[in-house]
DNA sequence: ACAAAGAATGAATGGTTATTCATCCAGTTG
DNA sequence: CAACTGGATGAATAACCATTCATTCTTTGT
């Protein structure tokens, strides 16, 4: 074996622990995606992840603890992604909100599973306030971000009868409603179709910066 | 003593099936409003309803048969309404949109109850295709009459840049969304205010015809 | 190589819940 | 009034499921 002493934070087991949640968490992806968030069972997700029953409760100490760190989990990796795309030093103000509408519309994002588990997870907010509250520090932030896109677009461009809040709360209305419609009716609209009628609404308020592609 | 059952007079038993049915119902709703469609429970939604636990597999022969009739009750709900104003003899194009907006954001319809279901059961479509079913129908219909009124509307006011389908598809979507901002932060948007947005965009598709006020 | 620590297993446990059905009871009929 | 009808009840049942933990397997440090 390796005589090498290495730090413990590189150490398989370190590793193979975070390993493990993760694969924990996509397998709970995948079955309420499969099987939705009422009727995943412990049993289904450790099964679909290939171990043994005890497994979640080892690592998570409980279901529902399961339950909130996949939905963190996706949060995060959504939140991740726009947070990188404002941050981003390089990019000018046009050019980070079409980078946004392309991450929103993404394979990465608009992934079917991780829409169910999206909207299962919206589906109950009401009941376990829990739920919202991973998310909505996450919204507000976001929120914040793209209405001052919108506003210095605004300025940039000489655009005097937009309103960046209105813009903003609209445009992430259309968007959560374009991930329903890419989630229940996949057949009837394609991930393309979807980011050109968010392209179409931006287009009625920036028409000199966004236009609308024709692409049916 | 049994002198105390005689209270019970206050549950006429005569109610017509067809009430106890609507009676069972609207419990279910408030239940899966308040703690959830995977935590609603048969001893819950009876005991809402104020009767005994065996009535629903009277009824409903099953609970699941319970929560299918209780998404196609919201469901005819929500299509009755529309089908009449579309097909509203004394209204013309124009005020039969704003029909629609207007019964969009009504109070019958984005009762949070209501909403909390709807999204519950959005969250369970992947799994169970029985629950899409349900709406596919409608959604069919509803988005085919609301293309036709935007077609018309285009016609009549010489809009010549409008695509009616983009603009039904745009305006679903953007409902979807609000509905969906109503049931989670309650406190971030209000009715009318979602109303207004929804306006907003029909003013940039229709703006001899609507126009956006501002609410705040 | 060996002992100690850690990770994983899955049978057993205990709590929860949908469904059944023997029983009860109000209203109706003859 | 008595027998009948069918809605309503809720204790009992059986299935399901999250959690526990004694045991087994794997890695680590010396």
């Amino acid at each position: 074996m390796d005589a090498v002493k290495s730090e413990l934070v590189n150490t398989p087991r370190a590793l193979s622990k975070q390993a493990r949640r993760k694969q924990l968490i996509e397998a709970t992806i995948k079955c309420i995606a499969e099987k939705g968030l009422s009727s995943t069972t412990m049993a289904d997700v450790t099964q679909q992840a290939g171990l043994s029953l005890g497994i979640v409760n080892l690592h998570f100490q409980s279901k529902e603890k399961l339950l909130i760190e996949t939905l963190s989990y996706i949060s995060n990796e959504y939140t991740r992604g726009l947070t990188d795309i404002f941050n981003h030093e390089r990019l000018n103000t046009e050019q980070k909100i079409i980078a946004h509408i392309n991450f929103d519309f993404s394979r990465k994002i608009i992934d079917r599973n991780k829409l169910a588990v999206w909207f299962a997870f919206w589906g109950e907010t009401k009941s376990r306030p829990t739920y919202l509250s991973i998310c909505s520090h996450y919204i507000a932030e976001i929120a914040n971000n793209l209405t001052q896109l919108f506003a210095r677009l605004k300025q940039q461009g000489n655009y005097e009868q937009v309103d960046p809040e209105l813009v903003c709360t609209c445009y992430t209305a259309l968007s959560d409603g374009l991930w329903l419609d890419l989630l229940v009716t996949p057949k009837g609209l394609k991930p393309a179709q979807a980011q050109d009628v968010a392209m179409h609404y931006l287009a009625t308020q920036f028409p000199n910066h966004f236009t609308t592609q024709t692409r049916r």
